[in-house]
RNA sequence: GCCCUCAUCGUCUAACGGCUAGGACACCACUCUUUCAAGGUGGCGGUCGGGGUUCGAUUCCCCGUGAGGGCGCCA
């Protein structure tokens, strides 16, 4: 029998880490085993679904590099694949159940039986359905659906133990005695998800059932549905929850947790795949923890599933950011900083001269970005050279207390001076006569170079800095950018009316 | 309240019942460097508590404790 899976989400909302892990795992599975993944949207909560979400989950699932055979957007033989088109089959179902007496019509009102259920509660004993109607007769059943009077449909619970295989955790037991009679179909005849679930893993032949294990509880239910069906049961693999840093499940008040927002961010898919992967999993002994997809799945196996819930860790996620981020592909860097650096107004049109500039900035910054939007905090030092302010700031004023230093950036307004220098090829050479000129080496001459250039006392490279501020001067953007003479002279006259420079 | 699940450094995890409980992230220190990062080297740090079983328990069993989930005409 070959193996199905799938990934069930509800359009009600973005796709969760949490969600998106599980769905990590099925596509993990598949690759590793061999199968057929379906994607079905689980949609029969029409108040809160769209199909806007609908949309955005596929893109971010196809984002983060997973696919699969059978879905809404691609068909396949055991459509359709939204539950909100698959209440014929439903109903279909419902009808065999009740002909086989393995459901039955209940016309207990909601209101009643919540009213019960709070007495219950209130009184500290358990409540499950009585079985009011188990077994009313067939002609006061039929009577009351005369006088169009509302019911549901209930599943028959048998009595005895519940048993089913669990790739995590093992074999699990249950009682149905705990079990009060689940309702199948609400009385709008809207089914229920735990017969939904059944109707669609069962008739999609599902073979491997890979999802949260907050409907672990839920399980034995299912499995009394697949028996009433009569239906081989699927193998299940109940993953941990995912919690927040509290310790609590992770949701929308723990931060950026959906996989938008971390695209948003500028976080690689790779580097989301691997580190969704290692939240409850790992390669094994002394096996590096870097893998590209094809690693992953060549060492995944779904018996080294962890069984305890896991805490989203954002620093991990950076670490593998920031790793993925220097082997990545430059021009991929540079689209999408580019993207950010547009969304701030620092650049317009991207043309070929552009981008190049914007790939010297990405070099220049990205060894200390944990996720690419930060360029956006990070670039606009290149463009906001104030002089006067950056003499009164405190390191900076450190850097020019150095002995020589004010020698140093004068020397360098004087080799800058030169009509026809080509700045960036000969930039070394500058700083060598700087150098001789001013006595001064290693930092004494660096760090006052820098804060004259920068305003700042620290920052990227200075060998990458001045091709691009040489660069970023010649191009035509929204906001010019200085080029080293002109920030070296007016640094040079902020330290004059600042009496920062010796008179000789 | 009842039922279920889970429990190794701060976090993610590894360890046929048997080496000094290993690795990764974070943190700290050192190093490299003109600075901040990045990189390199090293360090700190853990088997939830109590009972058993055993020559020997992180591992198996029981009892606590803690955490998460379920008990809906939500998914």
């Amino acid at each position: 029998m070959p193996n199905r899976l799938r990934f069930a989400p509800s359009p009600t909302g973005e796709l969760h880490v949490g969600n998106a892990r599980t769905a990590v795992f099925n596509w993990l599975f598949a690759k590793k085993y061999g199968g057929t993944l379906v994607l079905r949207i689980e949609d029969t909560d029409q108040a809160r679904s769209d199909s806007r979400f609908e949309d955005l989950i596929c893109r971010n699932l196809k984002w983060l590099g997973l696919d699969w055979q059978e879905g809404p957007d691609c068909g396949g033989p055991f459509g359709p694949y939204r539950q909100s088109s698959r209440t014929a089959i439903y109903a279909r179902h419902a009808l065999s159940l009740l002909e086989k007496g393995a459901a039955y019509r209940c016309f207990c009102s909601e209101e009643e039986l919540g009213r019960q259920a709070r007495e219950a509660r209130q009184a500290g004993v358990t409540w499950k359905y009585p079985g009011t109607c188990r077994n009313l007769s067939a002609s006061v059943v039929a009577q009351r659906l005369q006088d169009s009077h509302p019911s549901v449909i209930r599943l028959r619970v048998r009595s005895g133990k519940v048993v089913f295989q669990d790739l995590v955790h093992g074999e699990m037991k249950f009682d149905s005695a705990v079990l009060g009679d689940p309702i199948l179909v609400r009385s709008n005849g809207m089914p229920t998800y735990n017969y939904a679930v059944v109707v669609d893993d069962g008739s999609m032949k599902i073979s491997h059932v890979v999802r949260g294990d907050d409907h672990l509880s839920n399980t034995p239910r299912q499995v009394l549905i697949y028996e009433a069906l009569g239906w081989p049961l699927p193998v299940f693999a109940h993953l941990s929850t995912i919690l927040g840093p509290d310790r609590t499940r992770l949701s929308k008040r723990h931060g950026a947790t959906s996989l938008q927002h971390f695209l948003d961010l500028g976080i690689l898919p790779e580097a989301l795949l691997n580190y969704l992967t290692l939240l409850g999993w790992a390669p094994g002994e002394d096996q590096d923890e870097i893998l590209s997809l094809e690693e992953l799945v060549a060492s995944f196996g779904i018996e080294r599933v962890s069984k305890s819930a896991a805490v989203f860790d954002v620093h991990k996620l950076y670490f593998f950011n920031r790793h993925y981020l220097k082997e990545c592909e430059p021009s991929r860097a540079v689209e999408w900083a580019s993207a950010y650096l547009r969304r701030e107004g620092l650049l317009e049109e991207v043309n070929s001269a552009v981008r190049q500039w914007v790939g010297l900035v990405v070099e220049a910054f990205l060894p200390g970005l944990d996720h690419l939007s930060q360029i956006s905090q990070k670039a606009p030092q290149l463009w906001s050279f104030e002089a006067e302010k950056a003499v009164r700031d405190e390191g900076v004023r450190q850097v020019l207390s150095l002995p020589g230093a004010a020698r140093v950036v004068d020397e360098l307004r004087n080799q800058l001076s030169h009509e026809e220098c080509d700045v960036v090829r000969e930039w070394s050479s500058i700083v060598r006569s700087v150098k001789a000129a001013s006595g001064q080496k290693g930092r004494k001459l660096f760090h006052p170079i820098r804060v004259a250039l920068t305003g700042k006392d620290s920052g990227p490279e200075l060998d990458k800095l001045v091709p691009i501020f040489e660069g970023g001067s010649q191009l035509e953007l929204p906001h010019r950018i200085k080029d080293c003479r002109a920030r070296v002279d007016e640094f040079y006259s902020a330290m004059l009316s600042q009496g920062l420079i010796p008179t000789v």
